[in-house]
DNA sequence: AACTGTGCCAACCGCAGTGCC
DNA sequence: AGGCACTGCGGTTGGCACAGT
């Protein structure tokens, strides 16, 4: 037996939203508030499902909507978050001040999807297109296969392939995650442990997770010209991680700094887990497997380890 | 001008999570 | 503990606008 229907679907209106019905929700949410969305017909005198109602305010009436199009910025923001947390659009929209996570949605299913595949690297995987290839049937891609597919001129699968075999060529730091940071060369900005316990931030931020009080410590920690306190966030959704944040610098980013790569390594007790990479990101953060030093999720491969994390964090927690 | 294809975005739908009784 | 109502999320769809033929 299914669930039984929010509302009274016969006698609701569906379609497009007219200018008296939107100022119908804009006056009731004046005067009582958000919430109890499924009154708002009701009291509101509109024949909508509460549901409707709601989505209609969140995703085009609040009044700290952006309108104007996505900025670079914004679209490094989508690419990293979502290798990073894959497509919890929500939690996302919540690091984008203005913007929805219908926004955030449409713009990467129409836009950001395209672009990355026309760069060569799977939206999915966030791994290079020529690599899966070679995973599914072994099949090795010429130059000129990769260039016809790439649609530009192969740059980012030429990069991924040098990277590839700096990466390889070092083996020793694939191997151990804790002698992969060893060896890291110096990073602009601030060390590699602070960038890794950053990214965990975020990744336990959007997985609801309260931050520990030595992480908030970390970020407040960080380099002032990172953290820089530009928040003036006006958004009305809830942790609000405002801002300008991530913004400056991400304008020196590529996006295969956004790879991810085939193996990724857990320390199980001293012993080397090995494990794949390909489960989606919710599965890995929401993993019970997480666990120290280092989550799954953050042993990232040498590509983003290299990746300088200079985002803005300037986050703000509730 | 008419038709077709494509892109985009608002809106819908079904499900999961959560809190309350 | 279990049922119910409500809220929020993510995937999908409908339809409009525009470009191309």
């Amino acid at each position: 037996m299914g669930r039984p229907p929010c509302c009274d679907k016969t006698n609701v209106k569906k379609g497009p939203w007219t200018a008296e019905e939107d100022a119908r929700i804009l006056s009731y949410v004046s005067t009582h508030g958000l919430g109890k969305w499924t009154d708002v017909p009701k009291k509101a005198g509109l024949k909508r499902c509460g549901k409707s109602c709601r989505l209609r305010y969140m995703n085009y009436l609040r009044p700290d909507l952006k309108r104007e199009s996505f900025s670079p910025q914004e679209e490094n923001m989508i690419v990293f978050l979502h290798a990073t947390i894959g497509s919890r659009w929500s939690t996302i929209a919540q690091y984008m001040p203005g913007r929805t996570d219908n926004d955030v949605k449409n713009y990467w299913n129409t836009k950001l999807k395209k672009k990355l595949v026309q760069e060569g690297i799977d939206p999915i995987t966030h791994k290079p297109i020529s690599e899966i290839m070679l995973t599914l049937g072994g099949v090795q891609p010429s130059r000129t296969s990769a260039t016809n597919e790439t649609g530009k001129n192969g740059r980012i699968s030429c990069l991924n392939r040098d990277l590839k075999n700096v990466f390889m060529s070092r083996s020793d730091s694939v191997l151990d995650p804790m002698v992969a940071i060893q060896n890291m060369p110096e990073t602009s900005g601030y060390d590699l442990l602070t960038q890794l316990q950053a990214i965990r931030l975020v990744a336990d931020v959007s997985n609801g997770a309260t931050p520990m009080p030595e992480m908030t410590t970390v970020l407040s920690e960080l380099p002032q010209q990172i953290c820089t306190s530009t928040s003036t966030c006006t958004s009305t959704a809830a942790p609000v991680a405002d801002s300008t944040r991530i913004g400056n610098a991400a304008d020196d980013l590529n996006w295969s700094d956004f790879l991810v790569d085939d193996i990724i390594m857990c320390i199980d007790d001293g012993r080397h887990k090995e494990v794949s990479s390909t489960p989606s990101t919710r599965e890995v953060i929401g993993s019970s497997t997480y666990m120290d030093p280092m989550p799954p999720s953050l042993l990232l491969d040498r590509h983003e380890l290299d990746f300088n994390f200079d985002f803005d964090l300037d986050l703000d927690f509730p």
